[in-house]
DNA sequence: AAGTACCA
DNA sequence: AACA
């Protein structure tokens, strides 16, 4: 039996994946910190409160969203866009917590994107069957900064594409704990996450929560 | 500038 | 599951 086998299924700390030029993948990064991740994200949705946003077209997300930090990322009927305040109940985004940020930058600098500063964090809630159609992040003002992406619950098959929607995108496991850095020649690339599979995760149950940090501004 | 992570 |  090979010495991998050993391990199979054992959590035996953090790996770095390159997964594509600009692109990392750092598997079980997020771990050590996991219960005061969920604890900072309970105390966001207290405050902010999951939703359904509408796309420009009149279609509910099937992705439940929130946000942190200076601006939020936002969707209704005129379009996508960063916004300082929540626009259920008109209030600015709950602060970025360190716990997150912190998170965010170090991973960015272990993918190679140090001085890593985001000013957003979009909360996304996946349940069962939720799911995100192959898109593009360009609605930031610099596509020199990386985006960081983190996975929480439940475990998803993401997509990752290329520059155009054309290309056949190639699909990695998200698992909880994974952080997931795109930037440089990878920061356009298009990419999606396919319809959740119902499982039962020993920390946050039948669901999936992704933290993207971006620098929006 | 136009279109958008949506749907069938 | 990917496509048009």
């Amino acid at each position: 039996m090979a010495t991998a086998d050993l391990f199979e299924g054992v959590f035996d700390g953090p790996r770095r994946e390159e997964i594509a030029p600009g692109a990392a993948l750092l598997h079980g990064f997020a771990r050590p910190q996991e219960r005061d991740l969920i604890g900072a994200i309970e105390a966001i949705v207290g405050r902010a409160p999951f939703r359904h946003m509408m796309t420009p077209g009149g279609h509910a997300m099937s992705v439940a969203m929130t946000s942190c930090g200076r601006v939020g990322w936002v969707t209704d009927r005129s379009g996508y866009r960063y916004a300082t305040h929540d626009p259920q109940g008109d209030r600015p985004w709950p602060e970025m917590p360190s716990v997150l940020r912190d998170l965010a930058i170090g991973a960015a600098a272990e993918a190679g994107f140090a001085g890593f500063d985001p000013d957003a964090c979009l909360i996304n809630r996946y349940a069962p069957g939720a799911r995100m159609a192959l898109h593009q992040d360009r609605d930031e003002q610099d596509f020199s900064a990386p985006i960081v992406s983190v996975s929480l619950g439940l475990p998803a098959i993401f997509q990752f594409g290329g520059m155009a929607r054309s290309d056949k995108p190639r699909r990695f496991e998200l698992r909880h704990g994974d952080v997931l850095v795109w930037g440089g020649e990878s920061r356009l690339v298009y990419h999606g996450v396919l319809a959740l599979k119902d499982g039962d995760h020993e920390l946050l149950g039948r669901q999936r929560i992704n933290l993207t940090f971006r620098k929006a501004l």
